[in-house]
DNA sequence: CCATAGTCCTTGCAGTGTATAGTGTTTTTA
DNA sequence: TAAAAACACTATACACTGCAAGGACTATGG
C-alpha cells in the first residue's frame, strides 16, 4: 500500500515526465502562469553552458526574465529538483540507426553520441548518475543500450558491469574532454605551470614514477585525445563481451 | 624559460608535496604557526566524511579550533586549494602484494583497493580527477596501476583507454555505493517513493522500458551490488586486455 | 459567492568565500 | 643594534547563495 504521497515527491516526477503523459502539478488555480518551465530549464541550461554549472542560481535564472529569485520556486519546486529537471531536459536522445555490423560498432555509435551530448553540456558530468532515478531522457539511454546488448545477445550476468563501464567511461572521457575546451580558451597556462612547478620541486620524479613518465605526454593532439581513449575502451569492452560467449 | 614562477601555484604544489622532499612555502618571518596544515586537512576530512564535503567550509573548520574563518588561508591559499589538498591526503594508497596469478588478480587488488578507499570517504567522488595533475598520493595510484600493466605485458596502445576505464569504473561503483549506504541510514524512503510515483504516474513504464524493466531489481542484495558490479567489470577488462596480445 | 489554493513579489535570514585593514610578532637586512 | 619587511592572527565587510515567511492578488471548486 502507497506511502501518503509525498506532494513534492510527486509533483517533481510530474514535472519530470512533463511530455511523456504526465501535467505539471495540477488544476492551475492562482493568477496565470507568465513563465514556462522549459523556457526556466532552457535558460538554466544556456547559463550552465556559457558559464558553468556554478553561475546557475535562482536569481541568475530570474533575471533573465527581470523577476526575482523567488518566481522560480513554484515552477521548480527546489534548487535540486531544478538542477534534476535541466539535466534532463539537457539529455534528449538524438535519434541514430544502430549498426549491424558488429556489436563493437553498435556500443561505439551509442558512447559516442551520448558523449556528443556530454560534450554540448559539459556540466553534465558534475551532476550525479544512477541507474535507478532520473526522468525519460535519461531512461531512454539505458533503454536503448540495454536494447543493443540484447541484440547482440549478450548474457544477462555481463549487462550491469558492461553498462556501469560504459556510463562510467562516456563521463569521465568527456569530463577531461571539456576540461581541455575550457583550457583551449581560459589559457591552459595554470595547468602547465602546475606540472612544471612539480618538476622543478621534485627533481627526482623521473625516478620515481617512470611509468606515469613514460607515458605519451598528454598535450600531443590532446584535442581528440579523450574521443579517441572513449573508442579505444568502447573496442576493449566490446572484444570482452563477445568472447564472453553466450 | 620559467614563465614568472606564480607564487600562488608554486605554494600549492609545495604543500601538495610537503612529505615528499618539499617544505611548505618556507622563510616564515612572523610569529610561529599556531596550526598544523596536517591537523587542519584531518578535520576537514573529518567533517566530509560525517557530514558531506557540503559541510567543509573555512568557518566550519576554523571553528574546530575556536579560531574564525580567515586562520585557514596562510595555510592552504584557497578553498579550491583546501579541497585538493584533503582530496590527496585522503588518497594515501595502502600496502598490498600484487597477485602473481593473473592480470585479472592483479586489476582486481588494485580495483578493490582503491574502492576501499573511497567508500572510507565518499566526497572523494564528488572531486574531479583527471590523469595528469593532483599529488603524490593519486600519483602513486596512477604509477602502480601502470606498473601492473607493463608487467603484465599490456599493449601500450591498450594502457590509457584501460586506465580511463578503471578509474572510472571504481569511481562509478563506489559512487553508487555510497549512496546506498548513506539510505541505508537515512530511510531510502524517498527513493522509493520516486521510483513508485514513476510506475504510478506512468503506466505503461513496463511497456515502453522493457529492458530496463527486465533488469534485476536494484532492491535485491543491493548491498554488495556496486561491489560486484566493479568485480565483473574488472574481470571483463581483464579479459579483453589479455585477448588484445602483445 | 466565497473560501481556497495557487502565483507573484518583497523582505529577511543564515550561510558561503574572501578582500581588506589593523595589530602584534618574528626574522632579515642595513 | 635599529629599521624594515614578512608573516599570523583578528575583526569587519561585501557580494553572493538557497529559501522561509508573509502580503497582495486572482482564478477556480464547492
Amino acid at each position: 500500500m502507497a506511502v501518503e504521497p509525498n506532494r513534492d515527491v510527486e509533483a517533481h516526477v510530474r514535472r519530470l515526465w512533463r511530455h511523456r503523459g504526465t501535467t505539471v502539478p495540477t488544476p492551475r488555480r492562482g493568477p496565470r502562469q507568465q513563465l514556462d518551465l522549459d523556457e526556466i530549464l532552457r535558460t538554466g541550461i544556456a547559463i550552465a553552458d556559457a558559464e558553468g554549472l556554478a553561475a546557475v542560481s535562482t536569481r541568475s535564472i530570474a533575471a533573465r526574465f527581470d523577476k526575482s529569485s523567488m518566481v522560480i520556486y513554484p515552477y521548480v519546486g527546489t534548487k535540486e529538483n531544478l538542477l534534476a529537471l535541466m539535466q534532463d531536459h539537457a539529455s534528449a536522445m538524438p535519434s541514430w540507426d544502430d549498426p549491424v555490423t558488429s556489436l563493437a560498432d553498435a556500443l561505439h555509435a551509442w558512447a559516442e553520441a551520448l558523449f556528443e551530448v556530454y560534450l554540448s553540456h559539459p556540466w553534465l558530468t558534475e551532476r550525479p548518475w544512477s541507474q535507478a532515478s532520473q526522468g525519460p531522457n535519461e531512461q531512454d539511454w539505458l533503454e536503448r543500450l540495454l536494447r543493443v546488448l540484447d541484440t547482440w545477445a549478450v548474457p544477462p550476468s555481463a549487462r550491469p558491469p558492461a553498462v556501469t563501464m560504459l556510463y562510467a567511461t562516456v563521463r569521465a572521457t568527456a569530463g577531461t574532454a571539456a576540461a581541455y575546451e575550457r583550457m583551449n580558451q581560459q589559457g591552459m597556462a595554470e595547468w602547465r605551470e602546475r606540472a612544471e612547478a612539480t618538476m622543478a620541486l621534485i627533481p627526482d620524479f623521473r625516478q620515481r614514477y617512470p611509468m606515469t613518465t613514460g607515458l605519451e605526454p598528454v598535450t600531443a593532439r590532446w584535442k581528440d585525445a579523450p574521443r579517441a581513449g572513449l573508442a579505444g575502451a568502447v573496442h576493449l569492452l566490446a572484444v570482452a563481451l563477445s568472447s564472453a560467449g553466450p
